[in-house]
DNA sequence: TGGACACTACATGTATACAATATCCGGCAA
DNA sequence: TTGCCGGATATTGTATACATGTAGTGTCCA
């Protein structure tokens, strides 16, 4: 992987950890595989105490596993890990959602939210949507549930959606690129926009309990898109870290 | 803090640790207090090395907090953030809950759990209860809670519970002991070992929407108790990390 | 007298040397 | 042939020296 000039400023740690991270989550470091650390200080460049700092946040991040008697290995998921994750993903933006619904959010508060709404209607509108148009709602996607989970004024809850969303397949923006070559995609990413919409309308009229249930619901999309994209084998360069499944038989 | 004698078997990291954990909980490094690599280096004995490694991960516990320009500082706590922590552990048990609900617990899985329950019943049944009896209550609705969580045979899950209930003050636990001074404190005791008998019994009869919302309601218990005490501003000491909380006009 | 700049001191980030320990392989004995 | 023991090797855990950047303080100039 390249090394990107904006690396030279920041820190050998964070450094470290980006492409680690980019060597586990593209399959060049096996799941299951132990993590050497000389090994490690090679391709990164760093010395080893940056990079057993980056191991270490890896591993809170949940991309590692510690070894009992030292050292880390690359995690591994069952497909109901993935589907759980998703579901506590959920569960937690959920929590947001009422949360944000309860406390009342002013129209200044959800101005923001509305534009990112009608943004990504642009980018519904079309049929068929290009692949530079799903690119687009990825990232809007992302700042919509951002805000969303921020609107929710709650410190401790926001840092728990950051780390639930940290796994890029239970990450609220995880499985739309890998939908993009699905026939009723468009379809797909309409019902989503829809549910986008309603959980808005929910908070904005301090209903908290059907915001939360929205959100549970709108979670469970990704994880119907994770079911198709393992059946089917295919695509799996769409997502990151899709390698780090290990199905069932397997 | 003494040091325990089973300290010299574990790593230095560790150790180190423990020892700047208690310091912090017990309010010794004051909310907001930079924290000196240096001067940690020489409360805990450990080099520096280790003592970063500690940093850190006392940072992903939630006790610390990351300075911009480099270390970091002791983290401090509104009363809403501990109310919305312990809200947020309960709606990750509760979701536990219901999946141990939906995937169905066999008898045998629930036999400790009922063990357990009636050792708390054994507790709870002398009136007054004597402050032992309260930290062997302690004890038991800990096993009880833990055993619960792991009920959902949910990995991703059961760890982001144990994270939620890292926080003393948002663990299962937290203010069982506060509350022992309390003058109703046996019939909260009562009322919550009931929540727990109505968990496993919907969990048993695979009733996912109401084990759900008991074990919600059921962590609302420990945040009335917050309230009391901070009400009363006292029996402080019964409760490590209590010394974190920010009153609202401070 | 106030502000800005420079210098100093100190804290953190990094690299590396050293120590302890786990793992692996080979040989020996049952 | 299999299991166990022991040593060699490699890997992680720890300590410390060095580099770099930040913050604080004092002085000088306007």
């Amino acid at each position: 992987m390249a090394e990107r000039e904006s690396d030279r400023s920041v820190s050998q740690t964070v450094r470290a950890q980006l492409s680690l991270r980019d060597l586990i989550l593209s399959g060049d470091l096996r799941p299951g595989e132990r993590i050497s650390e000389l090994q490690a200080v090679e391709t990164t460049g760093a010395s080893r105490t940056p990079v057993r700092m980056a191991l270490v946040r890896l591993e809170e991040e949940g991309l590692l596993e510690a070894i009992p008697s030292g050292g880390f290995m690359v995690k591994t998921f069952s497909e109901r890990d993935v589907i759980d994750s998703i579901e506590l993903r959920g569960t937690l933006e959920g929590l947001a959602a009422r949360f944000a619904a309860e406390r009342g959010a002013s129209s200044r508060d959800l101005e923001p939210l509305k534009r990112c709404l009608d943004e990504i209607d642009g980018v519904v509108r079309q049929d068929p949507i290009s692949v530079d148009a799903f690119s687009s709602y990825v990232a809007l996607n992302a700042r919509l549930h951002a805000m969303l989970t921020e609107l929710s004024r709650s410190p401790p809850l926001i840092r728990q959606v950051d780390r639930a969303s940290a796994l890029p397949f239970a990450s609220p923006s995880g499985f739309v690129m890998t939908q993009s070559t699905l026939p009723d995609a468009r379809d797909t990413l309409m019902i989503a926009q829809d549910q986008h919409r309603v959980v808005i309308d929910a908070i904005e009229n301090r209903e908290g309990a059907r915001a939360e249930a929205i959100m549970r619901e709108h979670a469970r999309v990704a994880a119907r898109n994770l079911r198709l994209v393992l059946q089917k084998k295919t695509h799996f360069d769409l997502l990151p870290g899709l390698a780090l499944i290990r199905m069932a038989g397997e």
